[in-house]
DNA sequence: TTTGATTGGAAAAACGTTTTTCTTATGTGT
DNA sequence: ACACATAAGAAAAACGTTTTTCCAATCAAA
């Protein structure tokens, strides 16, 4: 291995101007230089990252931890974090957690252990735990050789001293809870995702009460964010004979599975029901019938994810933690069209 | 922060008998032992990975560079690579290239900086350059501070010396084609894929002229990957008139776009036209109708990569480059149903 | 001329480990 | 009782940088 000192005694200058020269941290004459570019060039000389390292106790590397790579949601995200990472000069080492609170927290230690310079975490951690959890990852963070940054990603961890982008599950499904009853359903099932207080099931219960509409509890079955599980789920409810007329599913992939089973059923989207998903992925165009959905903005989290990290990176973690809840908006397809058009009152 | 050297004063002996308690590599008594394992946690000493790495000229890290996360096809494939990397403690570095060699090439160049163990490449590389290419990487990878093994994924470069373990879009692409004539297709149109030499384009030809089914060349379009350029691909082939009753897309992406575009025409699938679409995403079950593909081993790609740059890794590269390709198979689904079941002939 | 600042560069310290070498004390076999 | 091996641990070298300190020479002002 080539080392700045062969560098330097070829250039006939010592190690330190060599270094000077290629940080450009001191003036150094002219020739001289020029004498050690041309010894760095002959030699092929690259310094060597692990020493550089050492000195600045810095790895110009974050770590990422998602919860499911294959979910059509997460690679939008990593996509961003990986693009502006990399443009600010930061590496993003990844850890997919897939859903597992275990293997979320083997991640959470190997990063520590490796010292990144800072953490996006996407937990997975039950509501009940949350705080304990928390506490744990303070300490554990703090206890690093380096105090070490960490952003939450769609969850608000922010009353636990966690910075956090969030994206507003509560109101999102009140939107689209809104839009059905707008449309005219009188009798919504929902399809919901776990461990998600104040989210979805919140705003789907909310809605109901507000528009005076009983809940039932036959309505609501829990499904796991694949499709299979989507699918599941509404055959069970069409098992049940609810006689719903509106089906709003937690996330678009389960909705894939919901148009499914009712297709299977030969139960008419959007004739007979109407189905509204949630995330609006980029399938959702193409479905049979194109689905409604609340879009989020997918982009934008992994953005507004590591912009903050990187500004804790570089300016300390503040003390009372910052909290960003993204916009989202409805986008309507077929899924929903009113049976009778809506303007056909008058 | 807490050093091993506060460590060994606490506990009152020398720091190598600290550092060999840690590495359990060498015996030491056992109440020093003790001793020094107090102190250890105590102080909640962690040991310090920078100073760890200069002295072993190791990172533990294997770089990742990815065509684009976004596309259904390599999230499955960094699952894979992920987990098993992470059983064997090391960790992945991302990079997203987003089909862009310029961006391909900077993230080899800041993973060979860093030093990483290991890459696994997808390349994007044209053809046309793929030797010149491969010099300029072997140059690169052998001027690191220490030889780099690095594993191409889905295309095969072990011609230019490097491992690779491959997916067969040449034979795959005869077994998608061999199955639409075999069901009656007599005038198949494709949707191809770009820089692919000897894949799926020439599956496509070569099994024309097998069957005496004259090229045409209006009956050929490239795409991007993308569903968007699916769809345009397929509204221009419809434009033309070209009287098609098969259709081979390059991959499923493309598919749904190009069904989409069926739709909007009125054209039905299987009942018109038939269509087959590449690699056999989790989609296909779900469109309407289902997409019969080509499945393509994802995980195992992801697998056998990752096992075979571990074993580089652990046992230096070998002089003559491994290759391997995998295994595909043809799946059936409603896309591709014949009109006439095939059993009436007798 | 003398003093004091400025400059270009060398020398040395530091980063926190691992690993090799060296020391001393404790056996063991004759 | 003597040489000799073994054991446990200390001391020191090494990894390849960055950064601080130091030195000599040049230059400007008094």
């Amino acid at each position: 291995m080539v080392t700045i000192k062969d560098v330097a005694k070829l250039a006939g200058v010592s190690i330190s101007t060599v270094s000077h020269v290629i940080n450009h941290t001191k003036h150094v004459q002219e020739d001289t230089r020029l004498r050690v570019q041309q010894a760095i060039d002959s030699l092929g000389y690259k310094t060597n990252i692990f020493a550089k390292n050492l000195k600045s106790q810095k790895s110009n590397r974050i770590g990422l931890i998602v919860l499911d790579m294959c979910g059509l949601f997460f690679p939008y995200v990593t996509k961003e974090i990986c693009r502006t990472a990399g443009e600010n000069g930061y590496t993003v080492t990844l850890y997919d957690s897939n859903g597992s609170f275990d293997r979320e927290t083997l991640a959470i230690n190997d990063l520590v252990e490796s010292s990144v310079d800072g953490i996006i975490l996407s937990s997975v951690v039950p509501q009940a735990e949350k705080s304990s959890y928390a506490a744990d990852l303070h300490k554990l963070l703090a206890g690093a050789q380096k105090s070490i940054p960490l952003v939450m990603m769609e969850r608000d961890f922010s009353p636990y001293g966690f910075d956090s982008i969030c994206t507003d599950s509560y109101a999102g499904a009140r939107t689209a809870m809104e839009h059905l009853i707008d449309i005219g359903c009188k009798r919504i099932g929902h399809i919901a995702v776990q461990n998600e207080p104040n989210g979805r099931l919140s705003g789907y219960t909310d809605i109901l009460r507000e528009h005076h509409i009983p809940y039932d509890d036959a309505c609501v079955l829990s499904g796991d964010f694949t499709h299979e599980s989507g699918y599941a789920c509404t055959r069970e409810l069409l098992k049940r004979n609810l006689g719903l007329d509106g089906l709003f599913v937690g996330n678009d992939q389960m909705a894939v599975g919901a148009l499914h089973a009712l297709q299977e059923a030969n139960i008419r989207v959007p004739e007979d029901i109407k189905v509204i998903g949630f995330d609006n992925i980029f399938i959702c165009d193409v479905l049979n019938p194109p689905l409604s959905s609340i879009h989020i903005a997918k982009r934008q989290l992994g953005q507004k994810s590591i912009s903050l990290l990187l500004d804790r990176i570089n300016n300390g973690v503040q003390p009372s933690p910052y909290k960003e809840t993204l916009e989202h908006h409805l986008v309507v397809r077929n899924s929903t069209v009113p049976n009778t058009p809506l303007h056909m009152s008058w």
